[in-house]
DNA sequence: AGGCGCTTGTGAAGAGGTGCACAAATCGCG
DNA sequence: CGCGATTTGTGCACCTCTTCACAAGCGCCT
């Protein structure tokens, strides 16, 4: 389930905070889902709240964890060290919640040999060597378009079964290997999108107009993603 | 539907290689998902493709871009211009895409004035001013955690109904404002999850085990990302 | 020890997305 | 002008996810 990191961040917050126990609707509510959906995805991975009371913060956090494949720390390699990449090697929010930045790639010499945050660049050509000496486990691909996929294929060969794609275009990857992606600017059209409805709702109160016109306001909106009301 | 953007981008691709007219099945590679899917959401938003020939590609683009409200450009204001938020400032996937970044803020003294990319950093507390002179449509939020509900709440209160948020955290925003979140940790705990199942499953070639003990590999796998085999 | 309130876990109904398979329509060619 | 090849648009069945509602279970207070 793709909900159950959310649920181990508001975990450790309530950690944090010192709570011990958490009902499934205050849970609920510091992930931003409902209640009952909650407790279904808990009910999946077998996890034991107790009934009157709660779930225990902690034990729940390790399930989690546990299920997640997190109670190890994995290496993560970092191909393409432009703007984003740079940002990508630096950002902490990967070590603090488990994650090890084991080695940096990319295919410009002149950025070979940089360092960032106490790791050195190194060619892209050093992939196979340092994957294995490394024991990658994850491969960030932020590269332009054009590079994605050599640097996927090359990925793959040296065995990495998980990619995690910045690069605006799609990968073929064989059967067996996870990609997921992110596209910073596909996020942004798609707010685009919503401003663009709202704008021809408030301007079109009372909607009467002929069914020929395809209103934006007229097709599904449906992103996987809702606002939370306050 | 949030896969308009996808389409797009390969739409682009196409047109960039010279191709004047698409088949649903043609777009459907290039974009990854069925052509089915594809010619269900199309037809969704009224698009004349020629029965026999296929969709032409300018005019979807056209069509498309109309619907995503990108005929005009939206001005972005960035708050929080730490790892992360450089990264975004100087990313030139946004400008390609029709957004321009329009406005960078931080609440950190230190930080406001420095000059990335041709913008200078304001003070978050200048927000209001700017924000109208420029008409800034989105907002995206690249601070810490605990500093994100209140930029959120500030974003609010100047009219930004639109926001992606980078921050590990749950906004809670008035209804009508529409949130995106984007946890780049998060994505890579899903691989994680993957990765953990996927090292279970060779582990046990005949699951044989008894149901008690949770398996990483029998709960559902649903992300709403699927790889795309060759 | 017994009852009461609270919370979990789950069955069932509803909604929505997905993919197949096929009819309708268009173009090119003889 | 007519026919066949090709491709769109869509009805239908399936399946998953979501949500409500409620029974079962646990702790606390008397």
């Amino acid at each position: 389930m793709a909900r159950l990191p959310e649920y181990l961040r508001a975990l450790h917050a309530l950690a944090d905070a010192g709570h011990e126990t958490v009902s499934s609707e205050g849970l609920a509510n510091s992930a931003g889902v409902n209640s009952a959906k909650l407790r279904k995805d808990l009910s999946h991975l077998g996890s034991y709240g107790t009934r009157g009371v709660g779930y225990d913060v902690g034990l729940l956090i390790d399930q989690i964890e546990s299920v997640l494949g997190l109670t190890q720390c994995r290496a993560v390699a970092l191909v393409g060290v432009g703007n984003l990449g740079h940002a990508l090697a630096g950002y902490d929010g990967f070590a603090s919640r488990g994650f090890r930045i084991a080695a940096l790639f990319d295919a410009d010499p002149s950025r070979v040999g940089e360092e960032i945050n106490g790791l050195v660049v190194r060619h892209v050509d050093e992939l196979p060597r340092v994957a294995v000496q490394e024991s990658i486990s994850i491969g960030v691909i932020a590269t332009p378009a054009l590079a994605a996929q050599g640097v996927a294929d090359q990925l793959v060969a040296v065995g990495v079964t998980s990619i995690l794609n910045f690069a605006p275009c799609v990968l073929s990857v064989p059967e067996g290997v996870d990609v997921r992606k992110v596209d910073l600017a596909i996020e942004l059209q798609i707010l685009s999108f919503h401003e663009h409805r709202k704008a021809s709702l408030t301007a079109l109160p009372a909607a009467g107009g002929s069914a020929l016109t395809a209103l934006p306001g007229g097709l599904a909106v449906t992103d996987n993603q809702e606002a939370i009301g306050t």
